[in-house]
DNA sequence: TTTAGTGCAAAAGTTTTGCATGGTC
DNA sequence: GACCATGCAAAACTTTTGCACTAAA
């Protein structure tokens, strides 16, 4: 949940211990190579997505491990879920990247912007509700220039 | 993606036969009662929720036919489709104006956003990208004055 | 009358659980 | 050494699909 003080690079191993030591978690290979496959993921996968490439890369992971793995983040707050695709479950590391994007509704094409002044907005239109906000998505459609 | 345009008031049976209309669906005592059941509920319901109360009030819906509605109103817009809880899909008939959501990610709490400053900076940021921005979404995670 | 929607049951996915084994603290 | 984590396979769920039938337009 903290946010803005992260370099927001390439994850590196001291830091995928802390996140399990912060969440009270054992580190073990396992847990250590799901936090690298969400870090490694541009935006967010779900549990078979992990599975797989782990899987891939050599890794004899199971996929109980991945989803019991991705419980546990989650309920220590080190992971985000969310679910746009409809029956499963996506999972994204917190605190990485921030981004939105861009979408053409004629082409598809999609443009990533790094940049976000929302911050203050967001903060403040939280707070009249009483919430504290921690993270936020936002997906502008549009038409590219291309397609006009 | 129009929007502004419609009353948006409480459901009426008119209302909801409207709701099926706009979005090319045939009026069917079925989906009726999936809109009134969503309707009826505070906050958002899954489909085996929206299932098991239809059964209980003496309706003989299917359950794939409720799966079946909620996805036709999804795609034609009519509902919004959330998943906060692990596994399955949860849906809500929200308002007609263009809003957002806040979201507790504790207790899973939707509040609605209804005002939306935003424009301009989505505007303005499309431009920098040589898009036309037409429509948008945003979803604030956060957490609630009652969870903290 | 044509076409789309429904109920049922079966299939396809996703996620969880039980249990013996192995690894971390 | 105590206790938690893992892999595997089976179980439990959620969601989708095929098909004969019914109802809306």
């Amino acid at each position: 949940m903290l946010r803005g003080e992260m370099p927001s690079q390439q994850a590196e191993a001291r830091d995928l211990r802390e996140i399990l030591a912060r969440g009270g978690l054992r580190v073990t290979r396992q847990r250590l190579r799901v936090l690298e496959a969400l870090a490694n993921e541009p935006h967010d996968a779900t549990a078979q997505q992990i599975h797989e490439r782990l899987r891939g890369a050599g890794s004899q992971i199971g996929l109980a491990t991945v989803y019991r793995t991705l419980g546990s983040l989650s309920d220590a707050g080190a992971i985000d879920t969310l679910a746009h695709r409809r029956g499963e479950m996506c999972f994204r590391l917190c605190g990485d990247e921030h981004h939105h994007h861009l979408l053409c509704s004629k082409c598809h094409r999609v443009i990533e912007l790094a940049d976000c002044d929302l911050q203050e907005w967001l903060d403040e239109v939280a707070a009249q509700h009483g919430f504290v906000a921690s993270d936020h998505q936002l997906e502008i459609t549009g038409v590219c220039a291309g397609c006009r």
